[in-house]
DNA sequence: CGTGAGACGTA
DNA sequence: CGTACGTCTCACGA
């Protein structure tokens, strides 16, 4: 029985019960979003949290092998030898498991040449002398030697890794009807298949007792051998080396030299931001709660030896007072000016993000005030707000856009914690302010509580806030990069109010045409899947890939496709391949149903988004990618379509206002292929450039030596595949692929590419190999993208982040350029005082809204400062388009 | 009601 | 076995 008065010690076996998660838990069930399974992970995560629970150990350790061989493996080559290879979901795994329960303040131990269960044995014999109170857990039956009135083992059953049976000494007996310490001789008799040790033929359990409790030891067994009477006597006399030899290898070592013993592995607080960034990186949720509440609950509280997590280190936040008038004015000419290091601001939202008040953070001093529009009361902050006394307000453009809507202009952004997290570490899930603060504060930032309906009192809300939002700002500028920080200062918190006033300005719809558009794509919609049903004799739901796998592969009978998690697909690729090998009018019916719901579902998304004015409001994400581009949400218009008929139709109703002369469109032509050319200095691309033809001619021409002119339409294609695909990693499988062509052409096409233009992928190589050693790639203009995994012993996983890390720099070089060049424009605008605003951006093009008279001026704006965005070694090539709307625009 | 998968729109 | 996104519907489980 365990005695309550004694700390605890619990080991673990890492490699077993990781191995029997691996199997206890669907494997396609965990797969973070790189690709990489994580079931044993969250299998033995969950076990440990099972076990911290109902434990409470006070010290605790858990052991890894450090590879499949050992002083056993030396001794005897076959031990173990029927192990099949690790499955390769299984890879990868034990590392990541690793890094978690570091961040949980566990210590893990492993050993060169000895077995996870020999250092658990050793740490088990200390425990058990040093006064401990034993939990061994393996899943090796082996450790069953383990087990005396201290030590208890812990073995996982077969139901699963979390349901553990407690093999105390009785439970031994009761189980095998011996003492613990004899179990390895029962099993060196038997023999014991998972480690490849043979025993004696025809000896199993009950024999093997009977024995050992009829002679007392496996050395007197062998010694009474010749009284053993029948078939199993003359095996064991013929056979029990093969005993002798199993006890040897199955003794587990207790001295093995440990470079901590228990009470080194006292128990240490969960930290928990880094529990947060590797689970974060798992995408693990549910058992962050849990490690969570572990962590504030004092999952350590037992006893006098429990340790408490740490307790919050950082100054406690000032209170808040709230000022107004005259007060207000002179706290913010003590604190606030110029001169002085910036302020923390942030505003109180009410409903649909109008204001209700303001925080505003001084290093140790914060007020809170109340706001209310048209009252005199607030001259003196509103002047303020609008001067360049430096400020640091979390998502910025969000309080930007809020003032901006009530009359106030928010100048002088100096931080914002949002998106300095971002150029940090562009991948993160969250960029939520208390989240950041957890994480780069360790503190805990109040939060209003969401069950409350109205907050007792919120005065010190928005303060606080303020407040933290310049803590963790000064905290995360500090740890970013020289180049990094010139991108958010001279980039991205520039580009703040400009998008904030696209966002606010919206662009002009033509409503009538949107619905119009619509109702005819509905009626489209339901004359085919009419045509359908009577195609294939039932009706079915057309959007649901289910049932369309039962009418393709069972009631039609279709070949079948490439396959998924739930079937095989139905995608326009495969019923494509489909309709060549074997034609049915159904696949077409389909195909022209999907799109027109398609469209019509795009348009009554954005009708809906349409406000009184006629003009819909996107939202740009400034911290919304990996590689620095924006993206475009609610409604997204960076997905407008485009290629079809109905495409140009849905661009047609984005038009200019009644007050506007016209639209006008600018792209970068050809920008990905530009900053390859200038990234890799390929002479021979730079020259297609700078000779300003045609360039998929151009290299056509170099590749099939060719003139030209006499570049046909279908090399000009397949050249232009090459290109567009070098900057996204493209195979010879996948240009085929796209090419419908045979693989070794598209070798040979790549082949005759890379001799004409070798630089490029030299660079290309090179870029990925800078990534391994460097850990990041980074643009033309020092903006970072961190890689963890090229160097990655998973395959699929390495693969994926070399090609993401050759696309980066070329793909985050052009998002520079063009916010860059957004700058610029806005600008030459405002210092010329023109009308005509941007709408809208879609990564390599704008949209600008034309006031009248100023179509020139502002074709030359655009065309200049786009053009001039990056000083590259090839031009930066500008097309301009104008028109009633964004297709008429369209060049 | 929230979540994941599948599909598909853009650069 | 081509990068980067957002959003819809369906299906499923709480």
């Amino acid at each position: 029985m365990p005695d309550p008065a004694k700390p605890t010690l619990l080991v673990i076996d890492g490699h077993s019960l990781a191995f029997r998660a691996f199997y206890a838990l669907p494997v396609d069930s965990f797969v973070n979003r790189d690709g990489q399974h994580t079931n044993a992970i969250h299998g033995f995560i969950s076990m440990l949290l099972n076990l911290l629970k109902n434990e409470k150990p006070t010290h605790l350790a858990v052991a890894f092998d450090i590879s499949r061989y050992s002083f056993r493996t030396r001794e005897y080559p076959e031990y173990k030898g029927t192990r099949n290879e690790t499955p390769p979901e299984f890879v990868g795994q034990i590392p990541l498991l690793q890094e978690a329960l570091h961040a949980m303040g566990i210590t893990t131990i492993t050993k060169e040449d000895y077995e996870a269960d020999d250092i658990l044995a050793t740490l088990a014999s200390r425990g058990s002398s040093g006064g401990y109170n034993v939990y061994v857990v393996s899943g090796d039956r082996d450790a069953i030697q383990m087990v005396n009135d201290d030590v208890t083992l812990l073995y996982p059953s077969a139901r699963g890794v979390t349901d553990l049976t407690r093999y105390d000494r009785d439970k031994v007996f009761e189980r095998y009807g011996i003492e613990p310490h004899q179990y390895p001789e029962i099993a060196a008799l038997v023999g014991e298949t998972s480690d490849n040790l043979i025993g004696v033929d025809k000896v199993g359990e009950k024999t093997a007792v009977k024995w050992i409790n009829q002679f007392g030891s496996l050395d007197e067994v062998i010694e009474h051998r010749d009284e053993i009477k029948g078939v199993v006597g003359d095996r064991l006399r013929e056979q029990y080396d093969r005993a002798v030899r199993n006890r040897r290898l199955n003794r587990l070592v207790t001295d093995v030299d440990l470079p901590v013993g228990p009470d080194d592995l006292l128990r240490r607080p969960i930290d928990v931001p880094a529990v947060r960034e590797v689970f974060d990186r798992l995408q693990f949720r549910t058992l962050l709660d849990r490690v969570t509440a572990l962590a504030e609950g004092g999952g350590t509280a037992t006893g006098a030896e429990s340790v408490e997590p740490a307790a919050p280190t950082g100054p406690v936040a000032p209170v808040v007072r709230t000022l107004i008038d005259e007060e207000l004015a002179h706290w913010l000419r003590t604190h606030a000016s110029a001169d002085k290091p910036a302020v923390g601001v942030a505003v109180e939202y009410g409903p649909d993000n109008t204001v209700t008040g303001l925080g505003i953070a001084a290093a140790g001093d914060s007020v809170h005030v109340p706001w209310a529009a048209g009252r005199g009361d607030y001259v003196a902050l509103e002047e303020w707000l609008d001067t360049d006394s430096p400020k640091v307000v979390h998502d910025a453009k969000r309080a930007y856009k809020a003032l901006r809507r009530v009359g106030l202009t928010l100048t002088g952004l100096d931080g914002d914690p949002r998106i300095a997290a971002w150029l940090l570490r562009p991948g993160r899930t969250s960029f939520a302010l208390a989240d950041l603060v957890y994480e780069h504060l360790a503190e805990r930032m109040p939060e209003a509580d969401p069950n409350q309906l109205v907050p007792a009192d919120d005065a010190g809300g928005v303060a606080t806030e303020a407040w933290y939002a310049l803590r963790v700002s000064d905290e995360l500028d500090a740890l970013l990069d020289e180049g990094s920080r010139r991108v958010l200062r001279t980039i991205e918190l520039p580009l703040v109010p400009v998008l904030g006033d696209m966002e606010l300005t919206g662009v002009a719809t033509d409503r009538p045409a949107l619905r119009e558009l619509s109702t005819r794509l509905a009626d489209t919609a339901a004359l085919l899947a009419a045509e359908a049903f009577e195609v294939i004799g039932r009706e079915v739901n057309l959007g649901s890939p289910k049932q369309l796998q039962e009418v393709l592969f069972e009631q039609l009978d279709m070949p079948k496709t490439r396959s998924m998690k739930s079937g095989y697909s139905t995608d326009a690729a495969s019923l494509a391949d489909l309709q060549e090998k074997n034609p049915h009018p159904f696949l077409d019916l389909l195909l022209k149903h999907r799109d027109a719901t398609k469209l019509r579902q795009i348009i009554e998304t954005l009708d809906k988004a349409v406000d009184d004015g006629g003009r819909i409001h996107t939202t740009y994400d400034q911290t919304g990618t990996t590689t620095g581009r924006i993206s475009s949400i609610d409604p997204n218009l960076q997905n407008i379509p485009v290629k079809t008929a109905v495409g140009h139709e849905i661009r047609a109703a984005f038009q200019h206002g009644p007050d506007y002369e016209t639209l006008l469109t600018a792209d970068y032509s050809q920008i990905e292929m530009r900053i390859m050319a200038h990234l890799s200095g390929d002479a021979g691309l730079i020259t297609a450039f700078s000779e300003g033809e045609d360039l998929h001619r151009f290299v056509g021409a170099r590749i099939f030596g060719v003139e030209p002119a006499d570049v046909s339409p279908l090399m000009r294609t397949k050249v232009k595949a090459m290109s567009y695909g070098l900057a996204y990693g493209l195979s010879a499988f996948g240009l085929s692929k796209q090419l419908r062509i045979e693989t070794a052409e598209a070798k040979q096409l790549m082949t005759d590419y890379f001799a004409r233009f070798g630089a490029v992928r030299d660079y290309l190589r090179n870029v990925v190999e800078k990534a391994r050693e460097d850990g990041y790639t980074e643009t033309i203009f020092g903006r970072r993208r961190p890689f963890a995994d090229l160097t990655s012993s998973n395959r699929v996983l390495r693969e994926n982040a070399e090609r993401a890390a050759l696309n980066a720099p070329i793909q985050g070089s052009a998002a520079d350029i063009m916010k860059i060049a957004m700058l610029g424009v806005r600008r030459d605008l405002d210092e010329r005082e023109l009308q005509s605003r941007v709408l809208l951006q879609v990564h390599d093009e704008l949209i600008v809204e034309i006031a009248r008279g100023e179509a020139d001026v502002v074709e030359e704006i655009v065309r200049a400062r786009m053009g001039s965005a990056a000083d590259l070694t090839v031009p930066l090539d500008v097309s301009v388009g104008m028109g009633e709307s964004w297709d008429a625009a369209a060049h």
